[in-house]
DNA sequence: ACCTGAACACCGTTCAAGT
DNA sequence: ACCTGAACACCGTTCAAGT
């Protein structure tokens, strides 16, 4: 069974369209070309025949460089997340350093409501991908969370942050899919629904923002008490895998 | 502002393709032909298109039923969300009642990829999901969970599950999107990238249902600790709105 | 070698025309 | 009133032909 290329990897393609009229084709300007356009007329704006169009060429041309939508969908998401910050404040405890990454990654795909959809459905294993899980499973090693906790844990983080940043980018998309459902609750009988209808406005309240922020005090106290591995006492090994706490 | 009408409502449309030849056209056995066609192939197998010519007719036909393909899409998930277990086993304590609820939902979801892609992107208020929510609220005050956070709550447990279906219907799906990540994270250099590198084997690890379950952990333990509103002294009244805080 | 227009097999949606 | 075929404006992808 043949294994999926990586998309990441460098491929031997050189444009003949030099000189003033046409800016010459790479991989690079066409990611940016497509991001672009999905940042202004959403994922089903993105299309190949779009971007060709956007490019002054046709769809058929950018075959050259890249397999197919998907993987320029791919590649467009890693390009996007190059925006999360995971630099950090060098003196701030890790728990804020870990809230700032969340946040950074959590606006990025927020932004607009196709980048949010697109990781949603697209698993991508580019650089920027992997800087942030670095990132996360260094941070969470610094709050004492052993590493077979922290692998798994990462994996929950991004899909709730992803998950929280497509609410949160219908919520301010405005085509009113949360109209709706507000409205349904709003309206829903107290008799065959009791309990939706006592938390009708609880249900809607907050914004996204602190919803987030409240989630994220969910995820770390529970996932700080519940390891997949009980705690050992600590090694005297060379990567300080401790276990701590 | 026009506010989006409510797709669960009933619309009067009488077919008048009766007789043995072909069976008379309704909005039921339109959803039902629906979502069989999505879960033997896939969301994008489900197209207006396909769905007219398992009934033999024409796509526009079906506009006199549906409004669009996206409200189509909302009825279908509602639909296959009938068949979520909210019954629950009468003497068991609310954690066991309430991770029968979240492993149906689950399986469900996960039964096929396109109905937890479907999930993911669309938010439906239909019947079925009114019902999942009422049990999951009822059980969340059971569990002592005050409303404000219960309502919040909820969101949370059903976001997470819907990501985890979508996960765990890739996972078994096998067209490798899950394979392309695993090969890249087994090979990425532990100079860059360390931490990932030393947890190569512990991200890929476990199956779905393993995680789901760990996951489900983490979610209560965090829940319970993470309350909105500080933890009060129990009331004598029957249920209100009271103001908290 | 890169680039391209045309073609193929699909979409969702609309609409005038049928019964 | 329900139903329909045809048309419109799109898709992703392939391929033979250009330079």
């Amino acid at each position: 069974m043949a294994v999926a290329r990586n998309p990441f990897s460098p491929r031997p393609v050189k444009s003949r369209r030099g000189g003033p009229a046409k800016a010459p084709l790479s991989r690079e300007v066409i990611v940016a070309a497509a991001l672009d356009l999905l940042r202004r007329e959403g994922l089903e704006g993105m299309s190949l025949r779009q971007v060709a169009a956007a490019l002054d060429t046709g769809a058929a041309t950018l075959y050259a460089y890249v397999d197919d939508l998907l993987e320029l969908q791919t590649l467009v998401l890693d390009r996007a997340l190059a925006g999360v910050e995971t630099g950090g404040r060098p003196g701030a405890p890790w728990k804020a350093r870990l809230r700032d990454v969340l946040v950074s990654y959590f606006h990025v795909l927020a932004q607009s409501p196709g980048l949010a959809t697109l990781a949603m459905r697209t698993v991508a294993a580019g650089p920027n991908t992997l800087r942030v899980l670095e990132a996360l499973l260094s941070l969470l090693e610094e709050a004492g969370v052993d590493p077979g906790t922290a692998a798994w844990a990462v994996d929950l983080l991004l899909l709730w942050i992803t998950g929280s940043a497509v609410e949160q980018s219908l919520r301010q998309g405005g085509r009113d899919p949360l109209g709706f459902v507000a409205q349904v609750i709003a309206t829903v009988g107290s008799e065959r629904f009791p309990r939706i209808h006592a938390a009708r406005d609880e249900l809607i309240s907050g914004s996204g923002f602190e919803r987030f922020a409240w989630g994220l005090d969910v995820f770390l106290s529970g996932i700080l008490q519940s390891p997949r591995t009980p705690a050992r006492p600590p090694r005297a090994g060379r990567r300080g895998a401790r276990p701590a706490r």
